[in-house]
DNA sequence: TTAGCCTTGATG
DNA sequence: CATCAAGGCTAA
C-alpha cells in the first residue's frame, strides 16, 4: 500500500516543483541536484579502452533491451538554444542527433528524415563504420556526413532503436517519458527555465499516461517507476540512469 | 552514400 | 476515412 501510494504521490507532488515561470526555488533544493550528473560526453565513455580506434559500434545489443538496456541520452548540438529569445523551446522539434528539423517519430524518438534513413541503412545493411578521430566527432546538420561512426553512435546514445523489441519491455509510454526526462535535464543544463516549466508540463502529461498504463502492467514496469520516482527530483541525463 | 519522397501496412 | 511510422526508391 505504501509503495503504491508512494508512486502516486510522487507523481503529482514531485512535479509540483514547477509552480511559476521561475521554476527555480519551487519545490526545494533537489531541483539543482541534477548538476551532479555529468551528461557531457558520458555516453561516449562506453568504450574507454576498447580498441584504440575504429572499433565497430554496430553491435545489435545496442538495438535491443538486452542487459544494459537503454542507451544514454546525448546533449545535442541543437542545444544552441542558448539564445534566450528562442522561447520556441522545442528542443523536441530538433533532431537530437544532428539538429535538423524533425519529420516525426523514427525508431523511438523524434528525428529528422536523414538520420532516420541513416539509421535504417546502417541497421539493415549491417554497416560497420570506423572513426579516424577520437570517436567524439561533433555531429550537426552540416557535418553529419563526415563521420558515420560517430553519427551512428550518437543515434544509439539518444535512444534510437528498432521497433518492437524496444518497447515491449517497458512500453511506449515509459519510453517517451524517459525521453522527456532527458529533455528536461537538457533544459536545466542550459538554464532555460521557461522551457523547463514547459517540459515539466509535457512530462507530467506523459507521466500520467505512462502511469495509467503501468498501473496494470507487469512488475517490470513498476520497477522502472521506482527509478522514475527518483528521477523526478533528479532528472537524468541518460536512460541508463533510469533503467540500469 | 545521402536524403528527400513515396508506398506500404498498421491503427483508430 | 485519416494518421503515423517503417521501409523502399532513386536522383544527386
Ligand atoms: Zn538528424
Ligand atoms: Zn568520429
Amino acid at each position: 500500500m505504501d509503495q503504491q501510494s508512494g508512486l502516486m504521490s510522487l507523481n503529482m507532488s514531485a512535479f509540483d516543483l514547477s509552480p511559476g515561470p521561475d521554476g527555480s526555488g519551487s519545490g526545494g533544493g533537489p531541483s539543482s541536484a541534477s548538476q551532479q550528473y555529468v551528461p557531457q560526453g558520458a555516453a561516449y565513455q562506453c568504450a574507454p579502452d576498447q580498441q584504440p580506434f575504429g572499433y565497430a559500434n554496430l553491435d545489435t545489443s545496442y538495438l535491443f533491451p538486452t542487459g544494459t538496456g537503454e542507451p544514454g541520452a546525448y546533449l545535442p548540438a541543437a542545444a544552441t538554444v542558448c539564445d534566450q529569445t528562442d522561447t520556441k523551446d522545442v528542443i523536441e522539434e530538433l533532431c537530437p542527433v544532428c539538429g535538423d528539423k524533425v519529420s516525426g517519430y523514427h525508431y523511438g524518438l523524434l528525428t529528422c528524415e536523414s538520420c532516420k534513413g541513416f539509421f535504417k541503412r546502417t541497421v539493415q545493411n549491417k554497416k560497420v563504420y570506423t572513426c579516424v578521430a577520437e570517436r567524439a566527432c561533433h555531429i550537426d546538420k552540416t557535418q553529419r556526413k563526415r563521420c558515420p561512426f560517430c553519427r551512428f553512435q550518437k543515434c544509439l546514445d539518444v535512444g534510437m532503436k528498432l521497433e518492437g523489441e524496444s518497447y515491449k519491455l517497458y512500453g511506449i509510454y515509459i519510453h517517451k517519458l524517459l525521453c522527456r526526462f532527458v529533455y528536461l535535464h537538457r533544459y536545466q543544463n542550459h538554464n532555460s527555465f521557461g522551457n523547463v516549466g514547459r517540459m515539466q508540463a509535457r512530462l507530467q502529461s506523459a507521466a500520467e499516461m505512462a502511469l495509467h498504463h503501468a498501473a496494470a502492467a507487469s512488475a517490470e514496469k513498476l520497477k522502472v517507476w521506482l527509478r522514475i520516482e527518483t528521477a523526478v527530483c533528479n532528472p537524468p541525463a541518460t536512460f541508463q540512469q533510469l533503467i540500469p
